[in-house]
DNA sequence: TGCCTAGTGTGATCTACATCACACCAAACT
DNA sequence: AGTTTGGTGTGATGTAGATCACACTAGGCA
């Protein structure tokens, strides 16, 4: 995709929140780099050091956490618009925990921690976007966390399709099982 | 408790992360109010507005959610020097999902969300502070979910123990378990 | 003094869901 | 054309943990 195109996909997105003026969006995306991958390729790998907050542009990833025997749990799901790292890993600049990889080729703007800090200390408006996205963050996963708690395995495989019905077409049952926190053959049976 | 000793909670409270001139933590603490509950007693209740997000100085609360059959689950536990409120509701600016209830006489200092926005857009370093802090706190929930994923009621109460030994100590089993997502009787058969 | 509430333990039973095992199908590589 | 890979359904069986029921203790309050 031209890059002229991706960056028009950033500068929309900011503009959900805040308003830049020409100059000041090109400054920021200044800060980004272009990145593309192939399907089952990783973007971050257990034990490698995070480099980029990515924003995706084209395509479908999970992030994931596999545990010592073997199985892996989906911690998170991101398609256009979103953004999706090892934040934990990236924030604090350890080596990663979780593997990131894509399920179709995709394409994604990427922002190192430095660049992210650099334009947040130089740019109130982006201070300002970052803090509400986080906050809107917290606010999804506190929600994810109650329907753990409150919510069957149909339940919560209903309130997804709910959701993210766009989501939910475009990944497989298997991987939904894996980010609901169900075996995949429960999933199978539930009713659709 | 004297306003004054509060306020050098908070104080030491943002020196962990940003710094202030005197001046400017006088002109920060104005904005918050101080306030006095006692065991049992409601900060914010399921259905009615949430007017503020509480910093603890003294005492411990729980937010939980009730659902229709009236099983309590508790998504959040605070104690001193943590933050706690119905989130979704406090930055939405909509009615309350949430209970929040003391199980100690308590003491909070309590800010508005137009006091939070106004200090943020006024002060760089504070919207710096409450940038990073919804940061850590996006990444404790994710560590959450992947606990809720990964490991069983044992392991989980057993983790707990370790990250938050002083909590473990000061809340009864019952509400542990209820943060645990884990019936109190499934606990209480667990090896301490 | 006695009651009430909150917190805890523990047995018996039930159930949602995991796990194992197999079979089927479609797309992709070779 | 044949084989591998990824996705899905479904039966049989196992188990972690829920639920129900009851009993015990200690502190707060009438």
């Amino acid at each position: 995709m031209d890059l002229q195109v991706m960056f028009d996909e950033l500068k929309t997105h900011f503009g959900k929140l805040i308003s830049l003026t020409p100059e000041e969006f090109a400054y920021v995306s200044s800060h980004f780099t272009s990145r593309k991958f192939r399907k089952h390729q990783f973007l971050v790998q257990q034990g490698a050091p995070v480099m980029h907050d990515f924003f995706v542009i084209k395509g479908l990833l999970k992030s994931s956490f596999v545990n010592e025997q073997g199985k892996e749990h989906i911690l998170q799901l991101a398609m256009e618009d979103w953004w999706i790292s090892d934040y934990q890993a990236y924030f604090n600049q350890t080596d990663a925990t979780l593997d990131i990889t894509c399920f179709e080729d995709v394409e994604v703007l990427c922002l190192s921690l430095a660049n992210r800090e650099k334009l947040c200390s130089e740019m109130h408006q982006i201070e300002y976007f970052f803090r509400k996205k986080s906050n809107a963050g917290y606010i999804a996963l506190q929600r994810r966390i109650l329907s753990f708690m409150n919510h069957s395995a149909a339940e919560r495989y209903h309130e997804l399709l709910q959701i993210y019905p766009s989501l939910a077409q475009r990944v497989p049952k298997t991987l939904l099982a894996s980010y609901l926190g169900v075996s995949r053959e429960t999933l199978s049976r539930l009713s659709a």
